[in-house]
Formats: structure tokens, C-alpha cells, sequence
DNA sequence: GCATTAACCACAG
DNA sequence: CTGTGGTTAATGC
């Protein structure tokens, strides 16, 4: 089915590295390593799931589409299954995974996935264990958001954003100003207002998408203080 | 009442 | 796609 090798991947999953060499044999062979660029989309909400989407480099948005608009739910960076619950869950996919960057995917037929979930429950552990984590994050997010007004809200994307995906204090934007507002549940024009504001209030720099966050402790005071 | 917050609209780069 | 200004509804003091 292709050329890949998983048993030599430098990119596996903590979960993956519990399977036997029989076993990545299997997963070898029922495994489709696909290339995607950026803005192109990887599960689309409505689409029959038919295959386990793991991504190997990238970064990518999920979102689902709301009653008046898009509503993105997190960023998710490689390496990391995309759609676990959307593939298992149902049939048909309830939410989009799209590229935010030039992105490598593999996808691994659900039977193969299942098969491997049936036989080794160290694996199954493991998968429990990510998607355990994510819920708990999703928790933790939306109590977060749904008590915060605006300010505190981009506050803190901003700063997940520099902590978890890019680990520096300057980033490039990866989100428009419009998907930041999707993001956070607010209109483009309020998210353009506050980051001038934080601009003017030397909070942060910002030209074109190149953000520094100049004074980390008062936007963490904002973000706290919602 | 008066101030503040943030959404919606319109319009211009 | 962004940034601004005007308007407006909701909420707080």
C-alpha cells in the first residue's frame, strides 16, 4: 500500500512505540502518507471517516461549523492523532481538521487501528491516556473562556499559543485576525481593537503576523483576571 | 442616568 | 484580509 516505514518512523507516537514488529508490520502496511499544504483540509466536517489521521509535522485547526459561523476548538501540533473522537465516534465527521502549515499526515485504515486497539492494550492504554488529556484541556479551556471577557480571552491564547505550540515569546500568527476571533468566540473587528490596544499599551509588537510579547507578566495578569 | 463592553454595519485601504 | 468609526444593546455602578 506504500513505502513507508513505520518501524523506522522518528515520529512515533507514544502509543506507537508499544506495538511489536508484527504488529507495525501490519500498521506498515495499511498506511497512506499524504502531503498537505497550507490551507488545504484534512477531515472535513460532514465526510464519511474511514481512516485514523495521525500528523507527522504541522500544525492544524480544528474547527466545526457553528450556527453563525466557523467556530475553531483547538490548534493541534504534530505529532498528534487528529480526530480521534470524530472517527470513532460517528460516522460521518463532526468537525474539520485544516493546515495551517505545510503539513505530513498518515492516515491508517480504521480496521487496522481497530485491530491493533483490540490486541495490545498497552497501545489502547496509551490512546485513552492522549485522549484523556485533550478532553481535560477542553475542559479546562471552555470553563476558561466562558468566564472571561475579550482581554483576557485573546490574553490567553496568545500566550498558549507561544507556550505550547511555538515555546518563544515571538511567533508568527498562524490564525488570521478573523480565525483568532472564531477561536475565542468574538467578532474581527473587537479582536483588531484589542490587539492595537495591547499594541498601544506596549503589551505587545506586532508587524504583519510577527508577534513579541514584550511584558509576558501583564498579559498573564490580564489573562488571569479575565 | 452614565459609563463600559463588545457586537454589528459600513467603508476604505 | 484588516483597521476604524459610528451605532446600539446589555450590563454595571
Amino acid at each position: 500500500m506504500s513505502d513507508i516505514e513505520c518501524k523506522c518512523c522518528t515520529l512515533k507516537s507514544p502509543a506507537t512505540r508499544l506495538l511489536s514488529p508484527k504488529q507495525l508490520d501490519e500498521l506498515e502496511e495499511n498506511c497512506l502518507r499524504i502531503g498537505f499544504r497550507k490551507g488545504e483540509g484534512i477531515i472535513k466536517e460532514g465526510m464519511h471517516a474511514t481512516n485514523i489521521v495521525y500528523l507527522r509535522s504541522g500544525l492544524v485547526k480544528i474547527h466545526m461549523k457553528g450556527p453563525s459561523g466557523e467556530k475553531i476548538l483547538r490548534l493541534s501540533k504534530a505529532p498528534a492523532y487528529l480526530g480521534l473522537p470524530t472517527t470513532f465516534g460517528d460516522k460521518v465527521n463532526q468537525y474539520s481538521a485544516t493546515a495551517l502549515t505545510e503539513c505530513e499526515v498518515c492516515f491508517i485504515s480504521l480496521d487496522t487501528f481497530r485491530r491493533l486497539i483490540y490486541s495490545n492494550g498497552q497501545f489502547a492504554y496509551e490512546i485513552i491516556i492522549d485522549m484523556s488529556r485533550l478532553e481535560l484541556r477542553g475542559f479546562k479551556r471552555c470553563v476558561s473562556f466562558s468566564q472571561k471577557h475579550l482581554p483576557g480571552r485573546l490574553a490567553e491564547i496568545l500566550i498558549r499559543m507561544s507556550e505550547e505550540i511555538f515555546g518563544s515569546t515571538t511567533y508568527k500568527l498562524p490564525l488570521t485576525v478573523s480565525e483568532l476571533a472564531d477561536f475565542i468566540s468574538s467578532s474581527r473587528e473587537s479582536v483588531s481593537r484589542q490587539l492595537s490596544e495591547f499594541v498601544r499599551e506596549e503589551i505587545i509588537m506586532l508587524n504583519k503576523r510577527e508577534l513579541t510579547i514584550c511584558r509576558m507578566d501583564i498579559l498573564r495578569k490580564i489573562s488571569e483576571k479575565g
